[in-house]
DNA sequence: GCAAAAGTGTTGAGTGTACACCCATGC
DNA sequence: GCATGGGTGTACACTCAACACTTTTGC
């Protein structure tokens, strides 16, 4: 039923938020070629499937997730890029907000881990150049689209959201300028509740609007 | 030898700018399906072949020229796109200047044409979807990189360059802004020459810098 | 009361937009 | 001299970036 088309596979670099650091979902790979290397999940895409549904396969069978903002970002295809024979890769980037992190960690189908995207050590095939791609696309996104939406918590400080914009950007921004600008916008909407159980004075918490 | 991957494909939107209208190169098609109806030119993604070379060797094919501006658009993976099996096509679009424009109507190889992308007829596949993905790339494009270098011959009066705009945005746009715009950004410089054998006043020649 | 993080305003530069008339040439 | 397209300037609104101190809480 499900043949695959074995020149056209799938590749998911799923992003996280947490601790104030960018985290990137790999899994160890339990088949050759790379056998337990740390990689992207992936998979072949079948024939009568279409790429982003490949993609949300992966990502279900991965963590049983449905609902996780999912983008085609690049297409891979060097001749050698896959030791046996040529595949042509499409790259998508997921981005879970930190609800659903814990749970997928906590996820028995296959060992995975959330590893800090800086400083990653070198992973099989293409990958890093994937994920190099996938932040660059993230950089890019980031004033287009409220993408940010679904890397932070349904509820936030707006110094967590600075946190998040200064890990993508890989800059400081100043503080007033930008609460000024997604307030000013209409990004965010603040709320009537405060941040709770911190050492310091507590935080207003603000949501996504839409 | 080079064998064809034959569930990949590459189309090419190729665009140009004449007589103040956007036009697009189409082939009569020489093989089923779709024999002798106007289509993309496309082809097979070899084995041993990146895709974007594919592509080139398609505009190669077609016209014998190779400086021409190639960007890939994006991926057409409908199930049923294509009649007899999946085929996963990449577009790229095309740009070819107005010089190289009548040289290519000329060329032998199959019959080609250019059409007036406005109310353009349907064409096979999905290729009207392809068009109009070329389209709103370029609209996008447009403002982010000096991509209509490519689309106007090495000197021109900047109210061609206006025409372009407009044809390609759909609205129409304020001269003086425009020019205001373009020369303090500097992306276009004053040559000491100007169009001649014209109606009216003569104008100003503009190139491009860089 | 003090350490630590949260929160707040103003100014200047630059950019985008709206808007209407004179200019140079060919005929 | 007139029709045709070529060319020009100003004023306002808005957006962005730079910059440092006060406030609130937990301990």
């Amino acid at each position: 039923m499900h043949n695959k088309i074995n020149n056209i596979s799938v590749d998911c670099s799923i992003l996280g938020f947490e601790d104030g650091a960018l985290k990137i979902l790999l899994i160890k790979r339990d088949k050759e070629p790379g056998l337990n290397l740390w990689s992207l999940p992936g998979s072949y895409v079948y024939m009568d499937e279409k790429i982003h549904i490949a993609a949300r396969r992966v990502l279900n069978e991965l963590t049983g997730i449905h609902d996780v903002y999912l983008s085609q970002v690049g297409i891979f295809d060097e001749l050698n890029r896959y030791p046996s024979h040529r595949v042509v890769s499409i790259l998508y980037c997921a981005l879970v907000k930190p609800e659903i992190l814990e749970l997928i960690a906590g996820s028995h189908a296959k060992e995975v881990g959330w590893f800090n995207i800086t400083n990653l050590h070198p992973l099989p095939f293409d990958h890093n150049k994937m994920i190099q791609m996938s932040l660059n696309w993230l950089k890019e996104e980031i004033w287009q689209k409220p993408i940010l939406k679904n890397l932070l918590p349904n509820k936030f400080p707006l110094n967590q959201m600075q946190d998040l914009y200064q890990s993508i950007l890989q800059t400081s921004i100043d503080n007033r300028n930008l609460r000024k600008k997604v307030i000013s916008q209409g990004l965010v909407e603040k709320l009537d509740e405060k941040t709770k159980g911190g050492q310091q004075r507590p935080a207003y918490l603000y949501k996504f609007r839409t």
